[in-house]
DNA sequence: GAGTGGTCTAGACCACGAG
DNA sequence: TCGTGGTCTAGACCACTCA
């Protein structure tokens, strides 16, 4: 037996899917759609969370319920790339960044295999996509290996700094798990703290063994993909795309 | 200004990490918890879903909120693996296949690039943790490559056969999304269809560009992480673990 | 049958956005 | 100011589990 809620909410998808709402269309208010249901406000707003879950329905408080634009989705390439590959694929968008130093602690400190108390360069990655943040990063190497005085450097400027002082890498080690965003990543990346995210936990080692790259990335769900791509080594070699 | 049903979750978090609830107890009714915290029960129960979706509580109808065991964490090992690693880590697990004969279509013979239609074997698999259910896995692999009369078989036999059937691998591909179970899957994995889940499309291909396998793969998303590793080609190639 | 969670109701009050 | 969504209430009724 289907709750109302799914067959509220199957109406609505539908209703999408065959172009009786379009993308940016406002939806009637949720009292409205509550009255069309014959169902409460809660029963409706329920069926509206699980489209938005989904990406199809977008909530502006005190504007109304949208039917979202086809967003492109964020695609996060894992795994074999070339070095000079961005961490996300930023390609048509901008990316603030922000350098502080902090110091190592707890689980990001296992993660680069440092003592806790050791010095680390944060860069701090908002990835927007016109008006609207669609990606975070927190990347982090030891000082070291950080650029010198970069606190107002570009994105760009930054990375490519980056890549200079690093040595070649010999492992990449990438955690994907899916979790509900932090109350902060919420707000940075303006997503319902509801929506789960793609956290993707990322460590980079040279040859030596020694990790040069600790990154944390938050993709909001509904529209981030991870994808890897793996050549296997057999006789012949594949050329690396 | 948190909202009562975080105040609450915090508080709640707060118990289990310090050990004033242990893994396997039960928490108050929920009725008692909503006198307790001198709230209605649906904000109450709000409170609980964010702990269930955080894996600290799980909700058991007609029984009670327990504080959950830390589970083993199942850990999808993605990309660089040698060819008889077993599609998810289910090492001390039990898993049961079904194999039934369907036709290629929409998604999926896009996926295979395999004409709509096309005749396919698919496998279902289950995973269990004892009684648990928790991975799903469908593969797809065309007709002449999958173990002829292997209904009967059990898991392990047919991916035996599938491997000794199947051309070398040139290249695997993985998508990595997450999106919120189908009612299918959610009463399958006995997960609550608000527990977002972590979905992997697994394609893989021969040397000749034939895709000989396509998976899609659910997991929930509490207690589920994908580990993709990668060993970068340099003048001297790492063994592979 | 007693107790539990699952779903739903019909409101109330507050916070936000736009005119 | 008005309409919107966000949060919350104080119940009701049903489905499930277990004694």
């Amino acid at each position: 037996m289907p709750s109302r809620r799914d067959t509220i909410a199957d109406d609505l998808r539908d209703r999408i899917a065959t172009g009786r709402l379009n993308p940016g269309d406002r939806l009637p208010s949720e009292a409205h759609l509550a009255a069309q249901y014959m169902v409460s406000t809660p029963t409706l707003r329920n069926a509206l969370a699980v489209l938005q879950a989904e990406g199809l329905v977008e909530k502006v408080h005190g504007k109304g319920n949208f039917v979202r634009r086809p967003v492109r989705r964020i695609t996060y390439l894992g795994g074999a790339r070339t070095p000079d590959t961005p961490v996300v694929d930023l390609a048509p968008l901008s990316v603030t960044a922000r350098t502080t130093k902090v110091r190592a602690r707890g689980h990001l400190a296992a993660l680069l295999k440092m003592p806790t108390g050791s010095p680390l360069t944060e860069i701090l990655c908002l990835g927007h996509e016109g008006e609207r943040p669609h990606s975070l990063a927190r990347i982090y190497v030891p000082c070291d290996l950080a650029p010198a005085a970069c606190e107002s450097l570009p994105y760009e400027a930054v990375v490519t700094r980056l890549m200079e002082l690093r040595p070649p890498l010999a492992e990449v080690r990438e955690e994907i798990s899916v979790r509900l965003p932090t109350s902060e990543e919420a707000s940075t990346l303006r997503i319902s703290s509801a929506l789960a995210v793609l956290a993707i936990t990322r460590q980079a080692a040279d040859t030596a063994g020694r990790v040069v790259e600790a990154a944390l990335l938050v993709l909001p769900g509904d529209r981030a993909d991870a994808v890897f791509t793996t050549h296997h080594m057999l006789d012949e070699r594949p050329a690396e795309a």
